[in-house]
DNA sequence: GAAATCCTCAACCATACGGTTGAAAATCCT
DNA sequence: AGGATTTTCAACCGTATGGTTGAGGATTTC
């Protein structure tokens, strides 16, 4: 499995998404990421397994909690891929940035 | 499953990411599309539902043979997500931009 | 009409996914 | 030491995925 089926496949699901968009304040405990979701904690450390496996996250475990902290770095890899596919066409990306802008200071 | 579930899962395999690249040279049939991968018709033939489904690929048929058209803009709500994720620093713009400019033209 | 071509459908197999529950491990607090 | 807290492990269940093979449907061609 190649890196980038191992991100592709992290970003298919919605809570896993979810979960990513929540770092995006901030580190968070698993507990704390696990809360908004009607799921078992297990099902929570499971989705991030998935995303550590992927290098989407780090986890650091700090005495009986672990943190979760982002690491949108692992996301340039796709971002290649996908430019070069054409989705991200030069002509959107001031849109794109004015639209979004307030989100990449997370 | 929401769109960004179905183009995502739909990314996480290397073989329908080739089928994808291929489709960037101009239409393709199905035959043309299955020929350099070692695998059967009939494979070839899910991995194109589900690009399909995801949007990605529109097939017309024609005669006994269908075509495949790439549809890149089923991949632009993926580029926004991503983009909220930092995954897109504005500075990479450029240096990305230089490196993959050629594969744009396809 | 009959045969070859292009593709999909259906059934099957092995494996992986997303979830559950219950137990265990590690740490903190008294 | 004992108990509470935080997270993971293990086993299980139902369903989906990625592949195969074999049959069948359209369509072209002879």
């Amino acid at each position: 499995m190649s890196d980038l089926d191992l991100v592709f496949a992290a970003l298919a699901d919605a809570t896993r998404r979810a979960i990513l968009t929540a770092l995006l304040d901030g580190d968070r405990t698993v507990g704390e990421l696990a809360a908004p979701h009607a799921m078992s904690l297990a099902a929570i450390s499971k989705h991030l397994q998935i995303l550590t496996r992927a290098g989407l996250v780090r986890q650091t475990r700090a005495g009986r909690s672990t943190t979760c902290r982002l690491e949108p770095d692992a996301l340039r890899g796709v971002g290649i891929w996908m430019q070069g596919l054409g989705g991200f066409d030069p002509e959107d990306y001031d849109a794109l940035e004015a639209l979004l802008g307030p989100l990449l200071d997370g």
